[in-house]
DNA sequence: ATATATTTTACAACGCCATTACAAGTTTCC
DNA sequence: GGAAACTTGTAATGGCGTTGTAAAATATAT
């Protein structure tokens, strides 16, 4: 669980973005002006800020200026050339390009938290415990060996707890591939986790959707 | 809720447009030239503009150059070729001809309203909480699940709460076929929801129209 | 080459939803 | 006011598309 500064003017992206990201456990501090955003900086730590480029009193990039040492992603309207972000070598993190789907940004948010070292290094639920970094995974403190595609698939999933993963997203996430038509790998994928880590009640399918890791 | 700004010379169809989006939530400002529609604009923040591309003083496509980043519906006569509206590429988010149905004009309002964020994320009324994006609806913090053709007949009827929607409506909306003759399958549906999500208070029978969602 | 991992396939199981039939409610008109 | 006609509520059914699952086929690693 990291602590995040949402810098966005717009009310209605600045509730999305702090609704999604403390869906899947992260605390969130909203800012709606570069001004608050200084401040609250300021004041407490965060683990990672969202930044508009375009707020109403100052450029985003302004503020990162003056906020030192927190990984940022920039959230930028599509049209608005990112190049210009990449140009700036502020040394940005990621940027996302609104519209953005939830599930692409709490992928971005998670590999940068990841990249800065700020990523739990565990992760538990019941009897079950992850160690990300060295890709083992316990069960009553017996070791469980999952093959590679069966922990990227858990990984993602649980990076995206309690939001639904469509079958597509699953695939271009934990598989790479942007593959059209049918495949069941999915659910056969789905089928493993859930039987080999008695998963059954926290792996749920949403009918006509995909999966959702709930906990 | 959205803040809207109406520009229609004719104060008929202004009245009517302002009693029907703010009946469903919204918040209407009025102007019926279009001086008086930029300068609005200029004051204070619209997050959609409903443009008439006759106006008495200039043109619509005028006043849309002059007012910035507000996403446009225009309104337009039957006859006034649409093929002009679209031709004139200036990014209009949609249009909607005159004489238009109401749930026709809400349900494009809505997604114009989605398409640029300016949507809320959230609608809640008693113990229950809907999330629009993810597809999620809870009760009292807990998820209640809605099979997808429930969920997009909640989303309709919500979209136009306080308004009356015919089981045709209904049915082209939420189902997408424009279905002649006779089907129960509304009336079904509006009975799984009432009693999923106790909603019989609030989804209201109009005998011999329809049903109606009331806050 | 052998073992292990992954995808594909085929079929079983399940869930959704349109339909139906009948009960209950509402209106109309005498 | 009461009966007929019509509208809506509701539970039950079955068809059809989606998902679960085991086993076979293929790919990858050792």
């Amino acid at each position: 669980m990291a602590k995040i500064l949402i810098v966005e003017d717009e009310k209605a992206i600045n509730d999305l973005l702090k609704l999604n990201l403390e869906m899947v456990g992260h605390q969130c501090v909203p800012a709606f002006t570069g001004k608050e955003a200084i401040r609250a900086a300021g004041e407490q730590g965060f683990d990672l800020m969202l930044l508009d480029v375009m707020l109403p009193d100052m450029e985003g990039f302004s503020v990162m200026e003056k906020v030192r040492d927190v990984p940022t992603i920039f959230l930028t309207a599509r049209g608005a050339t990112t190049d210009k972000i990449r140009g700036f070598g502020l040394g940005a993190d990621d940027y996302i390009v609104k519209p953005f789907e939830v599930a692409e940004l709490l992928v971005r948010v998670q590999a940068v938290l990841r990249r800065t070292h700020r990523a739990e290094a565990e992760y538990t639920i019941g009897d079950l415990t992850i160690r990300w970094d060295a890709h083992e995974v316990f069960q009553n403190g017996e070791r469980v060996e999952l093959t590679p595609q069966e922990f990227t698939l858990l990984h993602i999933l649980i990076e995206n707890r309690n939001v639904c993963l469509s079958r597509q997203k699953l695939l271009s996430e934990a598989w790479g591939t942007d593959f059209l038509g049918e495949s069941r790998t999915v659910d056969v994928h789905i089928q493993k986790l859930r039987r080999k880590l008695k998963l059954e009640d926290h792996i749920k399918t949403i009918y006509k959707n995909g999966y959702r890791f709930e906990e």
